[in-house]
RNA sequence: GGUCCCAUCGUCUAGUCAGGUCAGGACACCAGGUUUUCAUCCUGGGAACAGGGGUUCGAAUCCCCUUGGGAUCACCA
């Protein structure tokens, strides 16, 4: 028996699992749970060239990061399953001969033999004439005869769909609306590659059908390709899915937000600076020379990471991996991604899962595109940081820690640090981005003149410095190192130097301990040094500033 | 260029399908305030129906045109 609703997420695992298709996922995934469906994932790896199964382990991860589980498709942890695999295309081969032999056979597709070179001439024709370009169907009108010759000759040749004849042709879409052309604007395209693979169009169609999809839901740049894939129904006596196509998400610029970001990012940087050689340590001469050679090369996602991290440039986030090592949650991120072209109404923004699974409908999904605005995803991962206890925020920033930032998650004290962070932070990474001195040897902490730190050293009638013999003196008198001891020195000091101005105090001890003017609560800061080091660097400021500047 | 899609504050959007509250919210921005730094937090403010025609007593909402943006036109998906 067949479901009311079964919806799939069919990637071609060529990369990460970028925002886009995260958010297509999260609604085939939302949807089918609001319907009490299921959720099928399905691996279009029929592009021998591109795919990887390494690039498949990492799409598993993103989806399994993001919460997103599937009922059918590849097993993976506890996702998967199911009667009508093989789930990955490139397994389901002998499947698409045997389909493609019907149609063969029934005279709706036909072997076609130009090559590459001679179809593109005929696409430029076309373009200089100003006219879409259409397959002449050519090989249409070859003999029987030399059909067989070339065929037992091995000549290279692929199947071509034969569009019958007919009317206008129209896709019905849940979100779009109708949407009709031509008959003749659909041309004999290929559904079986020199290779032996399918394409696309023709796997799609077979596989959706065969595996009962009801709610095709996916990229607005299908829909021109939707009018081939309910040629192919037809031919094949399938009901058509319901079609739902989503608007796509831009930058803030207005480009398509794309994998390509990252490289362009990279070489406008490099260009702009002068770089003609790779930085030490970082990539190889010859990738670097190949990725120089032509825009066209894009470096690979290691090599890019990398090379960013070693220009102390931030490549923009596209991937949703990229949303996780920046300290991201990943509930914030299925919030902003749904909110992308999606509303609930009733001037709701922030939800959970649960909310959307109750609320999830085609009837709100937006048909114009989107930009992407970091800002909003900031303030909004900022707010749900700031809801978990600090119990939560500890465990889960622990978590992030192990993986980003292990020298943070090895500190002894680690859930001061934690709570120390937690109002400030509005991603994990913040909390590590700030604390850099706690895991820095003593003697490596250096003091730029920067305007804070002269401020609150040298300026002033009595100067920052020349306070810090006493604070040493205190501090060192301090038999015990606790939040309580540190915190009354601190006052009483702020009372016999500075009129009870406590930042008159705690400021030059900040920069003196952390090197620059931030740093969490002074006094968690201390405690989270520890008496040792807190003094060791005071000294060590103490006398940097005696001896290079006049006091 | 052909075909198709789209159009409310800077951004995401509510309102459009069933025309009738000074077009609502959030983020961002600006101005104050709180705070021992940074970040938070609080208060207030400016900010949009792309343009032009219709239909109607009445249009952001329905229709047409213009303009602008985008997708696609592969043996990639």
């Amino acid at each position: 028996m067949s479901l009311l609703v079964k919806t799939r997420f069919a990637p071609s695992p060529t990369g990460h699992l970028h925002v886009g298709g995260a958010r297509t996922a999260l609604y085939c995934w939302a949807f089918a749970k609001a319907n009490s469906g299921e959720f099928l994932l399905r691996i279009e790896d029929t592009d021998q060239k591109r795919s990887s199964d390494e690039a498949t382990v990492g799409f598993f991860n993103d989806l399994e990061w993001m919460n997103i589980d599937w009922d059918e498709g590849p097993e993976f942890k506890g996702s998967g399953g199911g009667d009508e695999g093989p789930y990955y295309q490139s397994q389901r081969l002998e499947i698409y001969k045997t389909k493609l032999q019907l149609l063969l056979d029934s005279g709706s597709a036909y072997f076609a033999f130009e090559t590459q070179e001679e179809l593109n001439e005929e696409r430029k024709k076309a373009r200089a004439e100003k006219r879409a370009y259409r397959y002449n169907r050519a090989s249409l009108e070859l003999s029987s005869e030399t059909i067989e010759q070339y065929l037992s000759e091995g000549k290279p040749r692929v199947v071509r769909f034969k569009v019958p004849d007919g009317g206008p042709l129209t896709v019905h879409d849940s979100v779009v609306g109708d949407v009709t052309i031509e008959r003749s604007e659909v041309d004999d395209f290929v559904i079986f590659k020199t290779d032996g693979y399918p394409t696309y169009h023709f796997a799609v169609v077979v596989d959706d059908g065969m595996m009962n999809v009801t709610h095709v839901i996916r990229g607005q740049e299908h829909l021109n390709n939707t009018f081939k894939h309910i040629l192919l129904q037809e031919a094949f006596g399938i009901k058509p899915p319901v079609y739902v196509h989503l608007s796509l998400i831009f930058n803030p610029d207005g480009s398509k937000m794309s994998k390509r970001d990252k490289d362009k990012t990279l070489r406008k940087f490099v260009k702009e600076n002068g770089i003609d050689s790779p930085p030490k340590g970082c990539i190889t001469q010859d990738a670097w020379d190949l990725w120089q050679s032509s825009k066209d090369k894009q470096l690979g996602t290691q090599d890019a990471s990398v090379l960013g991290k070693t220009l102390g440039i931030t490549l923009p986030e596209i991937n949703v991996e990229d949303f996780k090592s920046e300290g991201y949650m990943p509930e914030v991120l299925m919030n902003y991604l749904c909110l992308l072209g999606w509303s609930p109404g009733n001037d709701i923004e922030q939800f959970d899962a649960e909310f959307l699974v109750e609320h999830f409908s085609f009837d709100r999904v937006v048909k114009s595109p989107a930009k992407f605005d970091r800002a909003k995803l900031l303030a909004f991962n900022l707010d749900a940081l700031q809801k978990l206890t600090s119990e939560e925020f500890a465990s889960k920033l622990f978590v992030w820690c192990q993986e980003y930032a292990p020298e943070f998650a090895a500190l002894e004290n680690f859930s001061l640090f934690a709570s120390a962070n937690h109002e400030r932070s509005k991603t994990y990474k913040d909390a590590i981005m700030t604390s850099q001195f706690l895991i820095e040897d003593d003697e490596a902490i250096t003091w730029p003149e920067s305007k804070p730190v002269k401020k609150a050293l040298l300026k002033g009638e009595v100067t920052g410095l020349s306070r810090m013999p006493i604070i040493i003196e205190c501090f060192t008198s301090l038999e015990e190192w606790t939040n309580e001891t540190i915190d009354s020195c601190l006052h009483s000091l702020a009372e016999s130097l500075a009129d009870g101005s406590l930042g008159k105090v705690a400021q030059p001890i900040r920069i003196a301990v952390a090197g620059g003017p931030v740093s969490p609560p002074i006094v968690d800061t201390l405690v989270l040094l520890g008496k040792e080091s807190t003094i060791r660097r005071l000294e060590r400021c103490h006398e940097y500033f005696a001896s290079t500047c006049d006091v």
